[in-house]
DNA sequence: GGCATAAGTTCATCCATACAACAAATGGCG
DNA sequence: CGCCATTTGTTGTATGGATGAACTTATGCC
């Protein structure tokens, strides 16, 4: 982040020069990319088609890609069609797989994916991590990454590397932890202190922050169908938000964007005791406001709230009533068709809706000409182990020649 | 737009297949832009060293430059030092110029740049344009630039194109304008009445929102020195906002990103009749608070509060707490580390400026790690146009080969 | 069995960049 | 004043990667 050299306006993302060797990259990283999203197996002819390349280049590419162990062929199947048959590429499995890690405020994990998406293994503990110590519950994440991975190097499976997911701030990539409120921690080395336990054969760890990952299996999970940009908000204990823009995670300069839990709202006219969405809409807030005490499980708020007990339902819309404030706002600024909420709030959707859905169409700009839309989550449980992962095989898919053999990357 | 090709979660910005003549484009695009951005000018074997590209390579590529019209040389000086002087390259003067228009409520104007950025040519008037006839105005717009494209035509001075600066919301590139409520606008086509008057000589001309465009007159101002993200906000008789990341505008999907000023605030617990930004900082509404007739104008205004009139003291810091609030929402939001007053802004910011920093310091999740720091916009005057005219610049640099002779572009 | 069709491969060609050598233009120094 | 070091810009040749056309392989259809 060197290089600040201005342009006329825009820095284009590819700001270095172009050899012929970036050209190999991006195309290598294009039909890996090809072959690792479709919905059914593609052929090399397919490949050429929807890219534009020839048939002869792509060719070329896809035996690199079988060569780095990347990409697998299918028996040839019969198309019932005139013509040599097509022979199916898919996503090489039990070669590599990357590492999601997770530490949230009452449970711990580390799930693996291999390039199909597809959990290889996990573990998952529950706990209670509240004003917890750091040390010790890395510790404890360490050794449960520990047995993942010796489960696969024992199938024989490469670790191309790992995210961990944190529920706060976290500085860039390798930087620090610098708050994460509902963990109690404040300014932790957390890459140092993983160093202990180099379970990623020495590879250092990427941080994220929860909700970005969650937002990236979630951009993931609706890649052929859904909305390619939405805004995630996951109610947890606290409210975590990420802005999907066509399909990457937009994360702001440094990675602390979508923080829409501290959005201020409710302000009385006087800006200086104003409530943030957390504040309405956080799961202690909604417990409190229901009469019900705060370790209350999601479930049996939604027990009552459908036993029409009147102060639940009034959280409820309350709590909806400034998510749906607050998700205006974001819209208003990233400019957004689509929202998913995730975590408890995909399942107390059905008591949210109409709340929200009320608040956006009233508060949104644009929404007399494009409505925003909304839905629940579709990532299923712990999307933020499953977006960590997803963010390094990502990583590999943009370049697929760099992460072993032609580098020295010390990949032990 | 038609392709939706999901990939593993992100969608790369180059996403097609990447030929050779792709990587001319790029480092054509590469080496013009330094060339354009250069403080002082470069030669090419600076431009190499810079590149990471060889000076043979370049000096191919600033031939074409030349030979395209695009850069020239300046005799070569004599450094003081060993070697053979290097030749000075700079953006070629008086070859190419792009078309800055605006629309606005009390103004209208058009302004050509050329590659240098500077100005060749301009004509603003006056007005009020209020609840307006789009037909005439715009009609008025076209004859005001056909006299400036007449001038360059006059000097041998090609257009490229031209950016029309709307107060509203523009769909896309070339849609319609959907709203303009400070001129009393609603779903105007605004590039077909325009195509009546073929200034531009064919080329339709792209719009933008005003705002988004006097960002990227600001980014362009402080691509040398300042921030290249900052959130710009500017006080007209709306309020306008634009986020630039990385010296980009950010627009969100479909270009409606940063719409400020209708971000809720002041919601009094019920969320029904919450107020906007422009409820407490929009020209109206702060001389309302004043005591001001509506068209007082901003000097009349300043003087009041600097003549420590109570009223107009008091609605500077309604407004500046207000903005503050928004301000903190966005950036909790984009992430981004600087803040950017315009228009009216700039000039009531030093009064605005403690009541702004208040709200940020004590709002924004991020602060205690890295304070958001503020300043005035430095674009000069009228930067919308300026914006806009950088804007088609801005594709030139990108695509050099591609505005003339190599694709048949009919520019006649 | 012959023909049309489609997939995948082989080979000559092209294009843009890298690399190396060279020419040009200057300052420094004896 | 002449030689050398130094830096710029140019001129080849080599290289890597994509292209395009021809060819091989494998199927369905008549």
């Amino acid at each position: 982040m060197s290089a600040r050299a201005g342009h006329l306006g825009a820095r284009r993302a590819g700001g270095g020069a172009a050899r012929q060797q970036s050209l190999r990259q991006h195309n290598l990283g294009l039909t890996l990319r090809r072959v690792v999203d479709a919905p059914t197996p593609l052929s090399r002819a397919d490949i050429a088609g929807a890219t534009g390349l020839t048939r002869a280049t792509v060719s070329a590419l896809v035996d690199r890609l079988i060569a780095l162990g990347l990409v697998a062929e299918l028996e040839p199947v019969v198309a019932g069609r005139a013509g040599r048959p097509a022979v199916p590429l898919v996503p090489a499995r039990g070669t590599v797989a990357a590492l999601g890690m997770e530490v949230n405020v009452d449970y711990l994990g580390v799930r693996a994916l291999d390039l199909a998406g597809e959990v290889v293994s996990e573990r998952i503990e529950a706990g209670d991590f509240r004003a917890s110590d750091p040390t010790e519950v890395l510790d404890r994440l360490a050794r449960l990454a520990g047995t993942v991975v010796a489960r696969l190097s024992a199938d024989g499976v490469a670790l191309v590397g790992g995210c961990l997911a944190l529920p706060g701030l976290v500085d860039s990539v390798t930087g620090p932890l610098r708050l994460a409120p509902n963990l109690g921690w404040r300014d932790v080395d957390v890459v140092g202190l993983l160093a202990a336990h180099p379970v990623l054969g020495g590879l250092p760890p990427r941080l994220a922050n929860e909700a970005d990952l969650a937002a990236r299996a979630e951009a993931h999970a609706r890649r052929l169908t859904g909305p390619a940009s939405f805004v995630y908000v996951s109610g947890e204990v606290g409210v975590g938000g990420a802005i999907v823009l066509d399909g990457a995670i937009f994360g702001g300069r440094r990675g602390w964007g979508g923080e829409i839990g501290h959005v201020v709202l409710g302000t009385d006219g006087s800006f200086d005791q104003g409530g943030t969405l957390e504040d309405y809409a956080g799961q202690d807030a909604i417990l409190t406001r229901a009469g019900l005490p705060r370790s209350t499980p999601v479930t049996a708020l939604l027990a009552a709230v459908e036993a029409e007990e009147p102060r639940a339902r009034a959280a409820l819309h309350v709590a909806g009533r400034a998510l749906g404030a607050a998700l205006a706002n974001v819209v208003n600024v990233v400019d957004v068709e689509h929202v998913v909420l995730g975590g408890t709030y995909a399942t107390l959707a059905e008591h949210l809706r109409a709340e929200v859905t009320g608040q956006l169409r009233r508060r949104v700009i644009s929404a007399p000409w494009a409505e925003v839309e909304l839905s629940t989550a579709l990532a299923g449980q712990y999307p933020a182990m499953t977006g960590g992962a997803l963010a390094v095989l990502e990583a590999l898919v943009d370049d697929p020649a760099g992460w072993a053999g032609d580098e020295p990357v010390e990949v032990r």
